[in-house]
DNA sequence: TTAGGGTTAG
């Protein structure tokens, strides 16, 4: 196991207050008020927002101006709580300062605040109240409605300013237009919509405009049209780095690594400096992709060029070790972090959940609720997810049960989703549909799969066969639906019905996924499928094979026929079981690599329960450490056990 | 008043 370094407690809030001075700080900001006298400094790893001082400065009898100050501290760059904003707008109100909606410089910055916490139909009625109108106020409102997802709302306003009150727009109105427009993630006609906008922005002659240009690159990124986001970055002003990293990052959405990688190295050789924005969507492209070396190189260039880290980069830059395999470099820069929000928690419990450390989570989960911050909903799904990695189905329960009466979070679909899971998996296959009955959702067919799947393991049949049923009604060409009722009957050694099944896919034309596994070797990326020769050095990496196989057998090693799925014949089963594509993996890696190194393997499908079972001696065999990422978690192994003690 | 990045069942 690897070394597991605890992590300081964390400080997370310092508020200061109530003495001389007349600033309010928060995140950078300095706001002057003039009659009262209060300072109230609030760290950048708080939850609490600058409207939180609103007492205090209400109780010194603050200007219009104060008011008007704290509203546009309390928008950006997290807005606060819309209540608590309603409540200081009351008191404006009391105090006169928006008698016939006349003070603009007020009024536009609760409008803004509304816009900001996704109250639009508040920024509405601030709006309506306002005597002038300006591109500045229909800007605001306009973003409100987009970012709430009221994407025809934020059209409409648009032509509303733009036809009847003949407002033109400008070089503000289009970022806030556009992001309504792809935050529907390509669904309802975006493209011929973010086209049509697209031509006012040409018609306005704004189209050079680097703000403007990074909206049009996100809004076609939303809709994958790639070709569309090239257009637009060769028009733009592209020596603006944030257009750049508006391009890599559209890449990354689009799924084209390479082409963001591409696009990364020529920003580089134009001498255009990345920000943190590049970095975190680096990370998270070595992340995906479990490119470590890659990864270690951009982090080392991050070191190199960013000097005021943000938490959004650290927490990809976690992200990114978690999901190479390597949790201590996760943990080392937790550590480094001076920047800590719910997010970072929220990653760190995530991967150590993943790397098969429950405890840890749990315990990474009371210091983050005693430094001050408020766990969410994501909090509890990650730690959720970690005691199902380990079964501990005791602690998931109680979890679960608490998170109403712990935090108010009600438990959404996912919560559900996890906690069904972890009652199958663990073999209470009959609580876990009793749950699905009683849940206050309709369970989708990804949740049915995986109880399809807890039958499987645990045998029971009848359940099983009732799922399958129903899936096949629901989804006839999905090929997991397929695979996992061949599993049921290979488990059972009905070959004929496997043999039956598998023929009846190919009668329907469905095709599983390919199972395939990779390993980072000397820079380069070696990828191997089920019984793939394709490898330059593929006779020695089968000579390798056989003879691991060999001396893992005389330790001990029994392959497990019954995950093969594919013969009838029991010789030939064990054939087919041999040659799987993370043995293969791993028969490169330990040929290509110096013994004792740690072999970190990847695999797009779950583990096989052989290849898991293979895995162990190998590390007994070899004492090498391995990890390998499977779709589901990571596994370590060495000395003839695994991190997931035989559960996953 | 603008844009672009980080966590979310398996």
């Amino acid at each position: 196991m690897p070394p597991i370094l605890l992590p300081p407690t964390p400080c997370a809030v310092n508020s200061t207050s109530r003495t001389a001075g007349d600033a309010i700080t928060h995140r950078n900001r300095k706001l002057t008020t003039r009659r009262q006298h209060c300072r109230i400094s609030v760290t950048t790893s708080c939850s609490s927002s600058p409207l939180s001082v609103a007492p205090a400065l209400i109780a010194n009898d603050p200007t219009a101006r104060a008011f008007s100050a704290l509203f546009k501290a309390a928008s950006s760059p997290s807005p606060a709580s819309p209540s608590l904003g309603a409540q200081l707008h009351a008191q404006a109100v009391v105090r006169g300062f928006l008698r016939d909606g006349d003070n603009t410089i007020l009024s536009t910055a609760i409008l803004n605040f509304y816009a900001s916490c996704r109250e639009p139909d508040l920024a509405r009625r601030v709006f309506d109240r306002m005597p002038r109108r300006s591109a500045i106020t229909w800007n605001a409102l306009i973003k409100g409605y987009a970012h709430a997802g009221r994407r025809d709302e934020a059209l409409a306003l648009f032509r509303c300013m733009t036809r009847q009150d003949r407002v033109a727009p400008d070089k503000y109105t289009f970022p806030a237009l556009l992001s309504g427009i792809g935050r529907n993630h390509g669904g309802g006609c975006v493209r011929e919509l973010g086209g049509a906008v697209h031509a006012q922005v040409v018609k306005s002659g704004l189209d050079k405009d680097p703000f403007v240009g990074a909206s049009l690159v996100s809004m076609y990124a939303a809709t994958g049209a790639l070709e569309d986001v090239k257009a637009v970055f060769d028009d733009v002003d592209t020596l603006d780095p944030v257009v750049w990293s508006s391009v890599i990052s559209a890449y990354v959405n689009c799924k084209d690594e390479e082409g963001a990688l591409i696009t990364f190295y020529k920003m580089l050789c134009q001498d255009i400096k990345p920000r943190q924005f590049v970095y975190s969507s680096l990370f998270a492209i070595c992340g995906s992709m479990s490119m470590l070396e890659m990864g270690r190189q951009v982090h080392a260039h991050s070191l190199k060029n960013i000097t005021n880290k943000d938490a959004a980069m650290t927490n990809a830059l976690l992200t990114m070790y978690s999901d190479c395999g390597c949790i201590s470099d996760a943990w080392r820069v937790f550590n480094s972090n001076d920047i800590v929000d719910v997010i970072s928690y929220n990653s760190m419990i995530l991967a150590l959940g993943q790397h098969a450390h429950p405890k840890e989570a749990a315990e990474l989960f009371r210091r983050m609720k005693f430094s001050g911050l408020i766990p969410d909903e994501v909090t509890f799904l990650n730690l959720l997810s970690a005691f199902n990695h380990a079964g501990l189905v005791h602690e998931g329960l109680h979890l679960f049960d608490s998170m109403m009466d712990m935090e108010g979070i009600e438990p959404m679909y996912q919560h559900y989703a996890c906690v069904i899971d972890m009652l199958a998996r663990s073999g209470e296959i009959e609580e876990s549909m009793k749950t699905i009955k009683e849940m206050p959702f309709e369970a989708e067919t990804p949740l049915w799969r995986i109880v399809l799947g807890a039958c499987s393991k645990h045998g029971d049949i009848e359940t099983g066969m009732k799922i399958a049923k129903m899936l096949f009604h629901m989804e006839p060409y999905e090929p997991t639906n397929y695979i996992l009722l061949g599993n049921i009957y290979a488990r059972l050694g009905r070959w004929t019905d496997t043999e039956k099944i598998r023929s009846l896919m190919e009668k329907r034309g469905i095709d599983g996924d390919d199972a395939f596994s990779w390993i980072e070797m000397g820079q380069r990326t070696h990828r191997f499928g089920v019984d793939d020769r394709s490898h330059p050095i593929s006779e020695e990496i089968y000579r390798n094979l056989d003879r691991l196989i060999g001396s893992i057998k005389a330790a001990g090693y029994v392959p497990d026929t019954s995950f093969a799925t594919h013969s009838t014949e029991k010789d030939r089963r064990e054939e087919s079981l041999r040659y799987h594509c993370e043995k293969l993996a791993f028969a490169f890696g330990d040929l290509a690599s110096p013994s004792g190194d740690t072999l970190r393997i990847m695999k797009n499908l779950r583990v096989c329960g052989d290849c898991h079972s293979a895995y162990k001696y190998f590390s007994l065999v070899t004492g090498r450490k391995i990890v390998l990422r499977d779709n589901h978690r990571f596994h370590h192994f060495y000395k003839g056990a695994c991190s997931c003690g035989d559960y996953w």
